[in-house]
DNA sequence: TCCACTACTTAGCGCTACTATGTACTAGTA
DNA sequence: TACTAGTACATAGTAGCGCTAAGTAGTGGA
């Protein structure tokens, strides 16, 4: 992963799960591969499982085990209502600065 | 400054900064009042500060030291050839997130 | 004398992504 | 049987960056 990159990816990668989980609850494994499948194809397992269990600490997901067919139990994650209003916050946090970039990409041609 | 935002700027910061520089050299009180006119009310003056010693550090910008009729003396950064090349990375690391992000939010809508 | 503004510096902290490694279960295959 | 690959999760240690807090230094005005 690049050294920008990863630094970017502080603070939106948590707001990247939270939007993947709107809806549709899923497990650690098939959120790195949905990562991956968006174009995120260097994240590493350990950070997405991680990612979770903060994200589980700060009471934003609700978590249910499922058996697997192919493997050990899964932690199945599914956004509460905390994690929805986190959320929200999230996408006003990022237009504020997607707003401010834009403007300075265009500024400085 | 909310927890979001600190996070988010990890990453972001430096190429705001790198932005503000194109073209028209600045100083640290300078940039810390630019970024505060632009919206980042909140920025620590020691995080710019740190900020600038870091890419100085890293051979981005070319300083100056100049007098000023109001105190101590200022140092003045201007963008270099490898400021810029950083700066270039940066939009497309910017960009590559930043349409990740944009298409995330429509499909969660 | 005191305060406000200008201008820069730095030690220590918290948070997050990464590296590396490990465990555990299933199914296919040599 | 033993090995491998794929599925699935966990975690200790590291590095980078923004923040907090506190400091130094110079000028000018109340």
């Amino acid at each position: 992963m690049g050294r920008q990159m990863t630094e970017m990816l502080k603070g939106t990668l948590e707001g990247i799960v939270l939007a993947l989980l709107t809806g549709k609850p899923a497990y650690g494994y098939e959120i790195t591969t949905l990562l991956r499948g968006q174009g995120f194809t260097e994240i590493a397992e350990g950070t997405v499982y991680a990612l979770l269990v903060r994200i589980e600490q700060k009471g934003l997901v609700d978590v249910e085990k499922r058996p697997s067919e192919k493997g050990p139990p899964r932690k199945v994650y599914s956004l509460n209502k905390q994690g929805e209003k986190e959320l929200d916050e999230f996408w006003n946090t990022w237009s504020f600065l997607s707003e401010r970039l834009e403007h300075l990409r265009k500024e400085g041609k």
